[in-house]
DNA sequence: ACAATATTTCGATAATTCTGGAAATATCGT
DNA sequence: ACGATATTTCCAGAATTATCGAAATATTGT
Protein backbone atom coordinates (compact mmCIF):
# COMPACT_ATOMS: atom_id res chain seq x y z
CA UNK A 1 0.00 0.00 0.00
CA UNK A 2 1.43 3.34 -1.27
CA UNK A 3 0.43 6.71 0.69
CA UNK A 4 -1.96 7.72 -2.08
CA UNK A 5 -4.14 4.36 -1.41
CA UNK A 6 -3.44 5.32 1.95
CA UNK A 7 -5.21 8.41 2.21
CA UNK A 8 -8.02 7.36 0.11
CA UNK A 9 -8.91 4.77 2.56
CA UNK A 10 -8.44 7.43 5.38
CA UNK A 11 -10.55 9.66 3.31
CA UNK A 12 -13.32 7.59 2.87
CA UNK A 13 -13.36 6.91 6.81
CA UNK A 14 -12.88 10.25 7.75
CA UNK A 15 -16.67 10.55 7.37
CA UNK A 16 -18.68 9.95 10.70
CA UNK A 17 -21.02 8.23 9.25
CA UNK A 18 -18.97 6.01 7.53
CA UNK A 19 -16.92 5.63 10.52
CA UNK A 20 -19.95 4.22 12.19
CA UNK A 21 -20.52 1.92 9.33
CA UNK A 22 -16.98 0.29 9.53
CA UNK A 23 -16.73 0.32 13.44
CA UNK A 24 -21.01 -1.76 13.23
CA UNK A 25 -19.27 -4.01 10.58
CA UNK A 26 -16.08 -4.56 12.31
CA UNK A 27 -18.01 -5.48 15.19
CA UNK A 28 -20.37 -7.25 13.66
CA UNK A 29 -17.49 -9.91 13.09
CA UNK A 30 -16.74 -11.95 9.58
CA UNK A 31 -20.16 -12.65 9.01
CA UNK A 32 -20.74 -8.35 8.73
CA UNK A 33 -24.39 -7.23 8.58
CA UNK A 34 -26.89 -6.67 5.92
CA UNK A 35 -27.52 -2.84 4.48
CA UNK A 36 -30.88 -2.77 6.17
CA UNK A 37 -29.41 -4.03 9.39
CA UNK A 38 -26.82 -1.27 9.05
CA UNK A 39 -30.16 1.15 8.08
CA UNK A 40 -31.46 0.61 11.29
CA UNK A 41 -28.20 0.82 13.29
CA UNK A 42 -27.61 4.61 12.05
CA UNK A 43 -31.41 5.66 11.37
CA UNK A 44 -30.39 7.48 7.52
CA UNK A 45 -31.98 7.09 4.55
CA UNK A 46 -31.20 4.52 2.42
CA UNK A 47 -30.09 6.20 -0.13
CA UNK A 48 -27.62 8.06 1.84
CA UNK A 49 -26.53 5.26 3.05
CA UNK A 50 -26.30 3.32 -0.28
CA UNK A 51 -24.40 5.94 -1.18
CA UNK A 52 -21.69 6.25 1.83
CA UNK A 53 -21.61 2.20 1.25
CA UNK A 54 -20.36 2.56 -2.22
CA UNK A 55 -17.92 4.97 -1.04
CA UNK A 56 -16.23 2.00 1.15
CA UNK A 57 -17.02 -0.43 -1.49
CA UNK A 58 -14.97 1.68 -3.68
CA UNK A 59 -11.72 1.73 -1.02
CA UNK A 60 -12.12 -1.66 -0.87
CA UNK A 61 -12.22 -0.93 2.68
CA UNK A 62 -15.80 -3.65 2.84
CA UNK A 63 -16.83 -6.59 0.62
CA UNK A 64 -20.41 -7.31 -0.19
CA UNK A 65 -21.79 -11.14 -1.27
CA UNK A 66 -25.33 -10.94 -2.59
CA UNK A 67 -27.82 -13.43 -0.53
CA UNK A 68 -31.38 -12.90 -1.95
CA UNK A 69 -32.89 -9.84 -1.46
CA UNK A 70 -30.42 -9.14 1.28
CA UNK A 71 -26.86 -7.84 0.76
CA UNK A 72 -24.51 -8.74 3.48
CA UNK A 73 -21.17 -6.31 3.87
CA UNK A 74 -18.33 -7.11 5.22
CA UNK A 75 -15.29 -5.59 6.77
CA UNK A 76 -12.03 -5.45 4.63
CA UNK A 77 -9.63 -6.71 7.90
CA UNK A 78 -6.30 -7.01 5.98
CA UNK A 79 -7.22 -3.64 4.18
CA UNK A 80 -8.09 -1.70 7.76
CA UNK A 81 -5.02 -3.64 8.70
CA UNK A 82 -2.94 -1.82 6.48
CA UNK A 83 -4.08 1.08 6.65
CA UNK A 84 -3.35 0.60 10.28
CA UNK A 85 -0.08 -0.39 9.97
CA UNK A 86 0.98 2.29 7.13
CA UNK A 87 -0.22 4.96 9.65
CA UNK A 88 2.34 3.62 12.39
CA UNK A 89 5.20 2.28 10.42
CA UNK A 90 5.03 5.02 7.53
CA UNK A 91 4.12 8.43 9.56
CA UNK A 92 4.36 7.16 12.90
CA UNK A 93 7.86 6.06 12.52
CA UNK A 94 10.08 6.23 15.96
CA UNK A 95 6.87 7.28 17.90
CA UNK A 96 7.69 5.24 21.23
CA UNK A 97 11.20 6.40 20.92
CA UNK A 98 9.83 9.72 20.63
CA UNK A 99 7.45 9.15 23.49
CA UNK A 100 10.32 8.17 25.64
CA UNK A 101 12.57 10.84 25.08
CA UNK A 102 9.84 13.96 25.54
CA UNK A 103 8.14 11.91 27.88
CA UNK B 1 -11.26 10.56 21.57
CA UNK B 2 -14.70 9.85 20.57
CA UNK B 3 -15.80 8.42 16.57
CA UNK B 4 -16.37 12.00 15.82
CA UNK B 5 -13.03 13.68 16.52
CA UNK B 6 -11.32 10.41 14.50
CA UNK B 7 -13.33 10.92 11.95
CA UNK B 8 -12.12 14.94 12.16
CA UNK B 9 -8.57 13.52 12.29
CA UNK B 10 -8.70 11.31 9.48
CA UNK B 11 -10.69 13.45 7.14
CA UNK B 12 -7.90 15.49 7.08
CA UNK B 13 -5.35 12.77 7.12
CA UNK B 14 -7.24 11.64 4.06
CA UNK B 15 -5.14 13.77 1.81
CA UNK B 16 -2.20 13.02 -0.33
CA UNK B 17 -0.89 16.42 0.53
CA UNK B 18 -1.50 16.83 4.19
CA UNK B 19 -0.46 12.88 4.74
CA UNK B 20 2.13 13.68 2.68
CA UNK B 21 3.33 16.88 5.42
CA UNK B 22 2.39 14.90 8.47
CA UNK B 23 4.87 11.98 6.85
CA UNK B 24 7.56 14.73 5.91
CA UNK B 25 7.11 16.12 9.68
CA UNK B 26 7.06 12.54 11.65
CA UNK B 27 10.12 11.94 9.98
CA UNK B 28 11.66 14.97 10.51
CA UNK B 29 11.52 14.21 14.64
CA UNK B 30 10.22 16.06 17.20
CA UNK B 31 12.17 19.35 15.88
CA UNK B 32 9.92 19.20 13.13
CA UNK B 33 10.42 21.61 9.89
CA UNK B 34 9.45 24.98 8.71
CA UNK B 35 6.75 25.56 6.50
CA UNK B 36 9.67 26.59 4.06
CA UNK B 37 11.36 23.62 4.29
CA UNK B 38 7.68 21.67 3.83
CA UNK B 39 7.27 23.71 0.48
CA UNK B 40 10.96 22.41 -0.72
CA UNK B 41 9.86 19.01 -0.05
CA UNK B 42 6.64 19.36 -1.42
CA UNK B 43 6.64 21.43 -4.43
CA UNK B 44 3.70 23.37 -4.31
CA UNK B 45 2.42 26.54 -3.83
CA UNK B 46 2.74 28.93 -0.61
CA UNK B 47 -0.71 29.54 -0.44
CA UNK B 48 -2.10 25.98 -1.26
CA UNK B 49 0.27 24.60 1.37
CA UNK B 50 -0.47 27.12 4.01
CA UNK B 51 -4.31 26.16 3.59
CA UNK B 52 -3.35 22.34 3.90
CA UNK B 53 -1.24 23.28 7.20
CA UNK B 54 -4.08 25.00 8.54
CA UNK B 55 -6.28 22.00 8.24
CA UNK B 56 -3.83 19.81 10.24
CA UNK B 57 -3.38 22.61 13.10
CA UNK B 58 -6.97 23.04 13.29
CA UNK B 59 -7.44 19.44 13.75
CA UNK B 60 -4.53 19.53 16.43
CA UNK B 61 -2.62 16.72 13.82
CA UNK B 62 0.63 19.44 13.92
CA UNK B 63 1.71 22.26 16.42
CA UNK B 64 3.55 25.29 15.69
CA UNK B 65 6.17 27.80 17.10
CA UNK B 66 7.33 30.88 15.98
CA UNK B 67 11.18 31.74 16.03
CA UNK B 68 11.37 34.89 14.79
CA UNK B 69 10.49 34.39 10.78
CA UNK B 70 10.32 31.08 10.46
CA UNK B 71 7.55 28.96 11.77
CA UNK B 72 8.41 25.56 12.76
CA UNK B 73 5.63 22.61 12.54
CA UNK B 74 5.94 19.90 14.52
CA UNK B 75 3.80 16.41 14.54
CA UNK B 76 1.42 15.91 17.31
CA UNK B 77 2.59 12.25 18.13
CA UNK B 78 0.33 11.37 20.97
CA UNK B 79 -3.03 12.65 18.43
CA UNK B 80 -1.53 10.81 15.98
CA UNK B 81 -1.10 7.66 18.40
CA UNK B 82 -4.69 8.14 19.76
CA UNK B 83 -5.90 8.19 16.20
CA UNK B 84 -4.34 4.70 14.87
CA UNK B 85 -5.54 3.39 18.81
CA UNK B 86 -8.85 4.16 18.13
CA UNK B 87 -9.02 2.83 14.60
CA UNK B 88 -7.19 -0.52 15.65
CA UNK B 89 -9.20 -1.02 19.18
CA UNK B 90 -13.00 1.12 18.28
CA UNK B 91 -13.10 -0.14 15.01
CA UNK B 92 -10.91 -3.15 14.72
CA UNK B 93 -11.71 -5.20 17.79
CA UNK B 94 -11.12 -8.87 17.23
CA UNK B 95 -8.77 -8.10 14.36
CA UNK B 96 -6.52 -10.72 15.47
CA UNK B 97 -8.30 -12.71 16.10
CA UNK B 98 -10.67 -12.85 13.27
CA UNK B 99 -7.25 -12.91 11.29
CA UNK B 100 -6.48 -15.83 12.66
CA UNK B 101 -9.63 -17.61 12.02
CA UNK B 102 -10.33 -16.93 8.63
CA UNK B 103 -6.80 -16.99 7.50
C1' DA C 1 13.71 53.30 6.89
C1' DC C 2 14.45 49.80 3.57
C1' DA C 3 14.98 45.51 1.18
C1' DA C 4 14.59 40.71 1.73
C1' DT C 5 12.49 36.62 3.53
C1' DA C 6 8.67 33.74 5.47
C1' DT C 7 4.09 32.98 5.74
C1' DT C 8 -0.77 34.15 5.67
C1' DT C 9 -5.00 36.24 3.99
C1' DC C 10 -7.94 37.66 0.24
C1' DG C 11 -10.66 36.62 -3.51
C1' DA C 12 -12.37 34.05 -7.00
C1' DT C 13 -13.11 29.80 -9.57
C1' DA C 14 -13.51 25.01 -10.25
C1' DA C 15 -14.40 20.73 -8.52
C1' DT C 16 -16.13 17.56 -5.38
C1' DT C 17 -19.08 15.83 -1.84
C1' DC C 18 -23.31 15.26 0.85
C1' DT C 19 -28.02 14.63 1.24
C1' DG C 20 -32.44 12.59 0.41
C1' DG C 21 -36.94 12.07 -2.22
C1' DA C 22 -38.66 9.63 -6.04
C1' DA C 23 -38.34 6.17 -9.29
C1' DA C 24 -36.20 2.00 -10.79
C1' DT C 25 -34.40 -2.70 -10.17
C1' DA C 26 -34.05 -7.22 -8.24
C1' DT C 27 -35.59 -10.95 -5.60
C1' DC C 28 -38.68 -13.48 -2.92
C1' DG C 29 -43.08 -15.84 -1.44
C1' DT C 30 -47.73 -16.88 -2.77
C1' DA D 1 -48.42 -12.58 -12.20
C1' DC D 2 -48.56 -9.93 -8.05
C1' DG D 3 -47.38 -7.65 -3.82
C1' DA D 4 -43.86 -7.02 -0.53
C1' DT D 5 -39.14 -6.25 0.69
C1' DA D 6 -34.22 -4.77 -0.06
C1' DT D 7 -31.33 -1.90 -2.26
C1' DT D 8 -29.73 1.08 -5.87
C1' DT D 9 -29.90 4.73 -9.30
C1' DC D 10 -31.49 9.14 -10.85
C1' DC D 11 -31.74 13.77 -10.04
C1' DA D 12 -31.11 18.09 -8.11
C1' DG D 13 -29.70 21.46 -4.79
C1' DA D 14 -26.83 22.89 -0.96
C1' DA D 15 -22.64 22.87 1.14
C1' DT D 16 -17.91 22.18 1.41
C1' DT D 17 -13.24 21.79 -0.27
C1' DA D 18 -9.22 22.56 -3.23
C1' DT D 19 -6.38 25.50 -5.83
C1' DC D 20 -3.40 29.38 -6.46
C1' DG D 21 -2.11 34.26 -7.91
C1' DA D 22 -1.88 38.59 -5.82
C1' DA D 23 -1.75 41.39 -1.99
C1' DA D 24 -0.95 41.82 2.85
C1' DT D 25 1.52 40.99 7.21
C1' DA D 26 5.40 40.03 10.12
C1' DT D 27 10.16 39.71 11.05
C1' DT D 28 14.93 40.26 10.27
C1' DG D 29 19.44 42.41 9.04
C1' DT D 30 21.65 46.59 7.44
Amino acid sequence: MDLDHAARCLEKLGHPTRLRIIRLLVRAGPDGLSVGAVKEHLGIPASTLSHHILHLVSAGLIGQERRGRILRCTANYPLLDSVVTLLTEECCTGLTAVRKRVG
